[in-house]
DNA sequence: ATTGTCCCCTGCCCGC
DNA sequence: TGCGGGCAGGGGACAA
């Protein structure tokens, strides 16, 4: 579910209301996920302080007192809930972490999600992150850096966006988005972007997610925040699930059909072909 | 090495 | 009302 601006909003909600509390304990109903729940997850982390939260690509990272570090990812379904005092668990509740200062559960129907730990001072080692790309927000990515990066890829540049070794934390809709705030076709092979574009890019990439994490991101199916209310960024998406609406200030009119649709690499891509070049 | 295809899993929506 | 097909915020294992 979530990409970089819901996984964000999670981990912010989750600093805000856990804090640096005590893990008194951490029960797991289900290990089956992406890969299996280490079975000494419970043991490493159970008695632990939390010291640190961090985002790493579409990853949370949360830091503990005992040296390690808890790795989550949340796929396509994942939820966090956060509360005061344990409720009823209800079906796909897989993990819950009672905390000094309240209940974390994960919830994951599709179970695409990850929860592992490793060494905190291993972190950057570990082959989850080893070849993680660029942060958007990196001043390390520069026009530069994407140009040089895109420059031998016939792939289309919208599947190079979804490519984590580049720049991680995009997902389906921001890089259609992304795209759109542009004005670059998302089919269009990825070596043929200019210098200048991928300015473009990296700044509509910057904008369309800080937007998105100002708005708790977007609520269109499993993704809520942790204390059950919903993001709203959907509202301001100008063309992901939009076919044949017209975007934003359409000056394009619906002649041409309006916004399209179609698939790159086997996941639904939206543009206007008046707009994008 | 890069690039495409398929798969993991459950739920929901649509058409028949 | 029921059933089958297609699709969904991700990513990894393969094959070519």
């Amino acid at each position: 579910m979530p990409e970089l601006p819901e996984v964000e909003t999670i981990k912010n909600a989750l600093q805000k209301a856990i804090g640096y509390a005590n893990i008194v304990n951490v029960c797991i109903n289900d290990n089956r996920f992406r890969q299996i729940i280490p079975d000494d997850f419970a043991q490493k982390i159970s008695g632990s302080k939390i010291t640190n939260y961090q985002r790493i690509a579409k990853y949370i990272v949360i830091s503990l007192d005992n040296g390690y570090s808890i790795i989550w990812h949340l796929g396509m379904s994942g939820r966090v809930k956060i509360c005061d005092t344990m409720p009823e668990l209800e079906k796909h509740d897989h993990v819950v972490f009672e905390t000094s200062k309240g209940i974390v559960i994960y919830h994951d129907p599709r179970r695409f999600g990850l929860l592992s730990y490793c060494k905190t001072d291993e972190l950057t080692q570990n082959k989850i992150f080893k070849n993680s790309g660029l942060d958007p927000f990196d001043e390390k990515l520069t026009p530069k850096f994407l140009h040089d990066k895109l420059k031998n890829k016939k792939t289309a540049i919208k599947i190079a966006l979804l490519d984590q070794r580049i720049i991680n934390g995009i997902g389906n809709i921001y890089a259609s988005e992304a795209l759109f705030e542009a004005k670059i076709l998302p089919m269009r092979e990825s070596l043929s972007l200019s210098l200048a574009e991928c300015k473009n890019l990296i700044a509509a990439i910057r904008d369309i997610l800080q937007k998105a994490i100002a708005a708790g991101g977007s609520t269109l199916r499993d993704y809520k925040k942790p204390d059950g209310s919903l993001g709203y960024f959907q509202n301001q998406h100008c063309v992901y699930n939009k076919t044949g609406m017209p975007c934003p200030d359409c000056t394009c009119g619906l002649k041409n059909g309006g916004i399209q649709k179609i698939v790159l690499g086997g996941r639904s891509t939206f543009f206007c072909p008046e707009k994008q070049k």
